[in-house]
DNA sequence: TAGATTGTTAATCGATTAACAATC
DNA sequence: TAGATTGTTAATCGATTAACAATC
């Protein structure tokens, strides 16, 4: 989903609806880096993101001042600027729980390395499993015993954890990760998890996106969509 | 990602952000229903799906009056109109292009299934893999060479496809989906893809939930997320 | 300087919220 | 009838848009 708006603004001041368009500008100007682009109007990098140019340049403004009046913005510059509002500077340490063919499938997915999601762990609950290896991302893992689960969050600082379990195991897994500090779950098994209020978690729901999809091609005579992973 | 909200208001007069959050509610009123209870109050549908209850009975209200006084909603009653609302009673075929590890595990993946997504084709490039028998769902599917990409959509009525394949293949499948008439594009190649603005396709960037995560990961003390798939 | 394009302003539009009349 | 809860109203708030002054 759409991320729910419980919050209008985030604690930098940056509206939520900013926010939610800076991934779909980043990888218009990573497209336009790698095309070698070294400048881009507010009308070029709009059209090519399907959005307005006033709606962009808005956009861009509350993240400061990074154009130039005449001229436009430095296509690597702005790719810099708009990756560390987002993050992606970052290395953000991912647990795996659950590596059958989905949690191989996402261990070896390039999307999230690339995204400075660096997968360091990877948990199953079969013991004869323990000890095969695994690529992730560039990287070769063992895949380690359910127990396991709190020293791999601690050891690594995991804040993300992903779960890919049958769906009977997942809310016994989110609870210990919750417990263990894990404070944003991705969850792939077909199950509703539940989280404690206290924890403050937000809910974002993948589905919504097929659903709306489902809706607006019921709906509106031919508008599709292009969904990206 | 959240839906870019191009149009205001759907056709029937949905505001886009209700339509958004029907799915959340929908899975709020099946997990209900799975515990046995038959009616609902406005504050208690609300606090399971994470908004408050004026905004609940606001959004209800655009479906139509389904909800009794002094009573509540019926929960079977509700789901079923929701899951009209969201195209969810309707079967829409669905063709996977590229049966590698994701697409194998995304083709017998049970949230396709459950939300009226029927795999009705399956894709792949190497000769060596067509005939080979894969599990979609409850059904078992024999792999198609691609040069059948256009037979199958025609055949089966397919307005949706999911691209699975290497990036280096990712666009031209694309090229070849848009031209056989497939309206929604479900791309997990870690690939840009291009589409022709005639077409008047919207973009969905998935990847946008965990790079917006990760910008209230840094952002937020304390506030993390549960992404369901 | 002249042309081009940004960053900002102000008006418009849609979404959220709280309160309450309607009604079961 | 009395209590409960919906559906709607009106006020508030945030997002979008177009126009343009600032400035390279």
């Amino acid at each position: 989903m759409p991320l729910t708006s419980a919050n209008a603004r985030s604690s930098r001041g940056i509206p939520d609806a900013t926010v939610a368009r800076l991934p779909v500008y980043h990888r218009a100007l990573s497209a336009l880096a790698d095309r070698g682009v070294t400048v881009v109007s507010s009308d070029e990098l709009a059209s090519a993101s399907g959005v307005t140019s006033a709606k962009l340049r808005k956009d861009l403004s509350h993240l400061g001042s990074y154009g130039t009046r005449g001229v436009g913005y430095d296509v690597d510059y702005l790719l810099y600027q708009i990756a560390r509002v987002l993050g992606l500077t970052q290395d953000w340490p991912v647990v795996i729980v659950g590596v059958g063919n989905l949690g191989h499938a996402l261990a070896g997915y390039g999307g999230f390395a690339s995204r400075g999601f660096r997968v360091v762990g990877l948990l199953d609950a079969d013991p004869a499993r323990v000890g095969e290896q695994i690529m992730a991302g560039d990287q070769l893992l063992s895949i380690r015993a359910l127990a396991d689960l709190e020293q791999v969050v601690a050891e690594c600082g995991v804040s993300i954890a992903v779960i890919a379990t049958p769906a009977a195991a997942a809310q016994q897994v989110c609870d210990r990760l919750v417990a263990a500090g894990v404070t944003s779950i991705l969850n792939f098994a077909p199950a509703v998890l539940a989280v404690p209020e206290t924890v403050g978690m937000r809910r974002v729901d993948l589905a919504v996106e097929l659903q709306i999809l489902a809706f607006h091609e019921q709906r509106r005579l031919g508008l599709g969509a292009v969904v990206s992973a």
